[in-house]
DNA sequence: GACTTCACACCTAGGTGCTAAGTT
DNA sequence: AACTTAGCACCTAGGTGTGAAGTC
């Protein structure tokens, strides 16, 4: 089936005001990081991305993908992310906007969510996209390892952690400096339980290849250049 | 769905002559494994299991799935399968049964699949099934890593490998004292492309979750206690 | 003739947002 | 009223054996 282009509406979107693209490339040290997909992540963040989660944990969509450069091929490296708050608010929707609502719930900290892929030399990891397209979403503060433990109405941004493996700590402090993190701003995102700006929602059942049972209702499929 | 009872003529299948069974537990020095579902794996085995292949690989059902005791619980271990020749005949069936045809085409050698858990603590091994159902056969010599490549109408066993991971070499020889080996009688099958005896055929049906669709076509279902 | 490959319909498995019902 | 949960239909993804077509 061929994917006719994205609805009009979600375009220009809010407008032009908040149509700029944060840097897709980052580097820390002599480590560079490119976030995939990131024309989709874009397109999201200049809606107001939501993440909705779930008990058993959801996928994120757009997920976090990323190519590297810079590692030393032989030493060995983990991955890791984590969902950071990117302030101590919380919000409510007021039905075209979000609004503060208030302060934090305090977060559940320090869980990090490593790389299947354990421990890989830097050789491997430049060679494939780095992708987290499994780590999980959750509002259930006492779910399995491995998933992110979230607040609903609370605004969070993917934190990649790329950790020099010598063998030392196998899990060391965020802190030292074997530790390069990348941070890119069009991932952030508000944690919701159900979508709340429906312009996310049929950005959602266009790109993800799940979502399409919806794609064609409600008027989220529009003809191209009409 | 309720699943009935396996078809009658499954049941005593090619007479009483056939019906042994092998040990389903196995230790070698402090290691003992087990293997699991052995009351399945018995009645192909009594049939004469046929395992299908494909170019881009096929997974074994039954598959091997494993449990282990004995293992020193800190020390790290690797878990290794290859699928080795019974013999070195060529087989045909005849129709009603498998006899020899000529000589083996050579094996194609030492091919091992490592469980993609890599290596695990022995305590952590202990805790959970160890299984290999994603190990896939195929007839292509060409094939990516990880899949077995064995020749159609020849005669297989698989064997399990545990080796102790010291960190001295990481995939040693299988003659190396550090490797326990483990052979499993009832796990032996002919390799083919398509199924050639009709009673293999139908206890794949009723049995692999994957292949219901034929389930009750071609009396292949019968009533319980009929 | 004997064996292999391919396209197919059918199934399991599991992710998706929806709606309705439940909770606070 | 605001938010969360559970059940649903719908989809993707991929394993299954079949039967027809292909190969040697």
């Amino acid at each position: 089936m061929e994917r006719a282009a994205p609805p009009a509406a979600l375009g220009p979107g809010l407008g032009a005001a908040l149509m700029e693209s944060p840097p897709s490339c980052l580097r820390s040290g002599s480590v560079k990081v490119h976030l995939k997909k990131w024309s989709i992540w874009d397109k999201f963040y200049n809606l107001g991305t939501e993440m909705r989660m779930s008990k058993r944990g959801r996928f994120m969509f757009p997920y976090c993908e990323y190519s590297v450069w810079g590692l030393e091929p032989a030493k060995n490296y983990i991955m890791a992310m984590d969902i950071s708050p990117v302030d101590s608010y919380r919000y409510r929707y007021n039905g075209s906007k979000w609004q503060l609502s208030g302060k934090a719930t305090p977060h559940v900290m320090g869980r990090l969510y490593f790389h299947p892929k354990g421990s890989v030399p830097g050789r491997e990891w430049m060679l494939a996209p780095l992708s987290f397209a499994r780590l999980r979403l959750t509002n259930c503060p006492a779910a399995a390892e491995g998933h992110a433990i979230l607040h609903s109405m609370h605004r969070y941004i993917p934190q990649l952690h790329i950790i020099v493996a010598d063998g030392v700590a196998p899990r060391p402090s965020l802190d030292d400096p074997r530790v390069y993190t990348f941070v890119f701003q069009q991932t952030e995102f508000f944690a919701v339980t159900k979508y709340e700006n429906k312009f996310i929602r049929q950005l959602k059942h266009f790109y993800n290849p799940y979502g399409t049972a919806l794609r064609d209702v409600k008027g989220s499929k529009q003809v191209t250049g009409a």
